[in-house]
DNA sequence: TTGGGTGCAAACTCTTTGCATGCCC
DNA sequence: GGGCATGCAAAGAGTTTGCACCCAA
């Protein structure tokens, strides 16, 4: 796990280096945020995360990083329709999870199923856009909020 | 065609009525341009289509109306990223789509696939969550966009 | 007549942009 | 030293809310 959140860090400086963009402390913290993550985190969520370890950064910094990340590849932007967009690390071992919301009180959790996979891999072939990325989102109620059902 | 619209208006103004809300004409207007339109629309969108039709109104009364007819399960909210939030009709017969969308022009395209739905069918039944509804969208580049590729 | 429907404008939230300052290379 | 990185504040865009007026029931 801190060996899965190092690799993302690393490969994610590397790139960024590689793509001409110099060091810089708050898009570190930025990093350092998404790597250990395992879900998707909106721009208020790392400000709030790195205030409470007495790195605060600024807003726009967390924006700008996320759109030079997004732009490498680095990272998948998830939208699960409450107004906000989140970001997550693309891990380099293709591990790659989708997202069940809780439309009643907002609580996200993330899911994997390789059939579902391979049925979007073979629509993705199918339609006339050269697709590069998808999203899947579940809308619903969580255990807590539809006990009767 | 003409006949889907106009079930689905039908449909969408009984179960509003049952629903304990009264006739206005902001709503059946945005009714009627839902119940035409074959994909998804924002109320951007909507309030343009009744502006050059004549039929100016509140952009409020647009938002109001896909609150309630979201409320009442008669549309679907679509997200593609692009910050606008879409809505759609949710026809009886249960057809249904998503979206391909080209993140260079922003064009979207809708898709059906039969394999998809069952693939998402399974996966809902496995979550914990009560899923009522998904959304899937497709990330890329349309012809236009990537001609070389 | 009564209470929901509507339009306008203000408020709000999230995100982007402009600009001065600071720091990496 | 040069130029990108950062923070702050202002600007933007989309959406929501408050309120007075209008209209359906």
């Amino acid at each position: 796990m801190a060996g899965a959140a190092h690799e993302w860090i690393e490969l994610a400086a590397q790139r960024l280096q590689a793509a001409g963009y110099r060091r810089g402390g708050a898009r570190d913290a930025v990093l350092d945020v998404l790597g250990r993550r395992e879900c998707a985190v909106s721009a208020l969520d790392v400000q709030e995360e790195l205030r409470r370890s007495d790195r605060a950064i600024g807003i726009a910094s967390i924006y700008r990083a996320f759109e030079q990340l997004s732009e490498l590849r680095l990272v998948s932007r998830v939208e699960v329709g409450d107004g906000t967009t989140r970001f997550e690390a693309r891990r380099p071992d293709g591990h790659h999870h989708h997202h069940v919301i809780c439309d009643t009180c907002g609580k996200v959790e993330p899911f994997a199923d390789t059939a579902l996979e391979r049925a979007i891999a073979r629509v993705s072939e199918r339609v006339s856009f050269r697709v590069d990325e998808h999203e899947i989102v579940l809308h619903g109620s969580c255990r807590a909020c539809a006990p009767a059902s």
